[in-house]
DNA sequence: AGCGTCACAGCAAGCGCTTTCTATACGAGA
DNA sequence: TCTCGTATAGAAAGCGCTTGCTGTGACGCT
């Protein structure tokens, strides 16, 4: 029924052997009998048997790719350049690797699952990208998860994560400490002093750090932080809106809210526009990652450049071993402040 | 080195076989047994052979699913909806499915190239997303490879994409060519007679699908068909951008802009901004899709929103096997009019 | 007591490919 | 002319798993 290796070999007249030695193209073959044998193929139409070859040769070429939402196009833009530099039909690199999106949801457990299944598929490579959960069981089972994974010579690298120590992960993480620091410190020097932060999920890194970003910012300005200006939500619109709700709530006086992200950033303009506030003039908002649609807002948002197709493109490379990790296996990619429109001179007192 | 199914068996004191059995549980297993090799599958953390056991089930579980851009929300929702649905980790059906999410860029050579990866990963199911290439000997070649598939028991499923008759792949199509005329409609309803319209790709046929929608509209309003009214480019911001500046180069008059998308329309409300143009107040814009931060525009998108997640988790399942295909192989997804703060009355004396 | 019937478990034959090792043929150098 | 080295092709042994078929006790039936 279907056509193998040795269907092609005897319309070839040569062994299996000498088919898969054409195939796979690093043993020398005479050019007339490798002709034939494309000829015979092209004719059958013969299509390799993945599974058989992997098994075989102890290697596949799919290389999994790990993001929080696929919907999102702060993993969307990672996980593009991601597969642009691994391999697929029309990336750069030679061989033809098959990119596996797992979408995580954000939940350990199928992070976890994925993680297990890419081992299972013998992967050539694991990239996770965004932040990790906190939890401590969960952390230590992807630890043990990714150093099994290395160990069996799949090569992992960790984009926007921090570093997984003795796991044998590469790390790429972004700076966002100090991208919160500076948007906060940019807020600060407009003359804001009273600001509302809207966070992500309480146990994910990125969250933490770019709050961490934000406080330290206000310290260093000797503003006292207030629990209560601090929102938790998640990483999407309805969160900012609902927050920025809250937040207002709380402080009505308040003058420029920090989000955790552009999208909740958005939320927050739509909530303060419907509040009868302006932006900026009543209220700053700032954004975080600078996603595409960030820049069309009205005002334009002011955020955090977060380069995710570089970042993105650098941990494919080193995903397939053609560029050389960074000295102690990780990095830090910085982000850069963009400042824009929804950014401003508080109205009042503290513009001085 | 690698635990291996006989390791489990031998340190269980069973065979080989009755391990599989255990782990693919479809087969009468004591349960004594059963817990005997499930402990020594823990205690040896045995992780089965994903290729081994395709090769010799001659069935895998990977499944995949092609979008045009992987960055592009559009394709992320799809992407993110089918991949719930078929069962990976987290998802409602039962096996573990790996989807595996090609990126073609919109490219016809990739995406006949991701096609043959996928059959030779003997990809359990193939779902397609996204408007077909016009160009006719790739369409052939596509539909062939789509022949194939189906033949070779791997289900495809077209996604947001036109029927290809003959290939047995179940198509879930979009109705592109009524929502763009409905779009239109309700502009020349507002007393719109100079509309301009910016296409996408030419050779898509979501694009000529839409673009007839208009044109439908316009003919049936008795509004002459003008040439210099539409602007081709590609389905981004930028384009959108540029192509308005072109429009408004053309005829300065015009009180109504036409986007291909959502992302189009955007970029058409920069360069109308830009230009000193109030939305909608002197040019209505209007876009298409309905994505997520098309309502934060200010003002808010006027649009035609299409159930993408709704498409798309339908497709899932019948990829899976789990929903019955629509009668005939085919139904059309229509999408709905979302009139919002973009698009309006024009000024002057058409404001009948 | 004798025998058919189940419910399990094991044997062994592949699945389609890769790769090591071996065989052959040719020309070159001695 | 004979022996080697070189270039190329083939034979065959798996890779780790699934599964059809074949046992083999234990049980219930007559």
């Amino acid at each position: 029924m279907t056509v193998t290796l040795a269907d092609v070999a005897a319309r070839a007249q040569v062994s299996p052997a000498t088919v898969s030695r054409v195939l796979n193209g690093n043993y020398p073959v005479a050019a007339s009998t490798r002709e034939r044998v494309l000829k015979a193929v092209d004719e059958l139409d013969y299509v390799l048997n993945g599974p058989a070859s992997a098994l075989a040769a102890a290697t596949s070429d799919l290389v999994g790719i790990l993001v929080n939402d696929i919907a999102d196009p702060f993993f969307g833009i990672m996980a593009s350049a991601i597969q642009s530099e691994i391999g697929g039909p029309g990336g750069r690199a030679g061989g033809e690797r098959l990119a596996v999106v797992c979408n995580t949801g954000g939940s350990p457990e199928r992070e976890l699952t994925y993680l297990t299944l890419l081992q299972r598929q013998r992967a050539a490579a694991v990239v996770l990208t965004g932040g990790a959960m906190e939890n401590e069981p969960h952390a230590a089972a992807v630890a043990a998860k990714l150093r099994k994974l290395t160990d069996a010579g799949t090569r992992v690298v960790l984009c926007g994560r921090p570093p997984a120590p003795d796991t044998g992960a590469i790390a790429l993480a972004f700076d966002n400490r100090g991208g919160g620091q500076q948007l906060t410190e940019h807020l600060i020097g407009l003359g804001h002093r009273r600001l509302g932060y809207i966070a992500g999920p309480e146990e994910r890194t990125t969250t933490r750090h770019r709050l961490e970003g934000h406080r330290a910012a206000l310290a260093a300005a000797g503003i006292e932080e207030d629990p209560r200006a601090t929102v938790w939500g998640r990483y999407d619109r309805t969160s900012g809106y609902e927050a920025t709700l809250e937040l207002l709530r709380r402080d009505p006086s308040l003058t420029a809210v920090v989000a955790a992200n552009d999208s909740v950033a958005l939320g927050a303009c739509a909530a303060l526009r419907e509040s009868g506030l302006r932006i900026p003039e009543d209220v700053s908002v700032a954004g975080f990652d600078d996603l595409p649609f960030s820049v069309d807002a009205v005002p334009a948002l002011t955020t955090v450049r977060l380069p995710l197709a570089e970042a993105g493109a650098r941990a494919g490379r080193i995903a397939m071993g053609r560029e050389e990790p960074p000295p102690g296996g990780m990095a830090t990619v910085r982000g850069e402040l963009m400042v824009r429109g929804s950014s401003g001179v508080p109205r009042g007192p503290a513009a001085a």
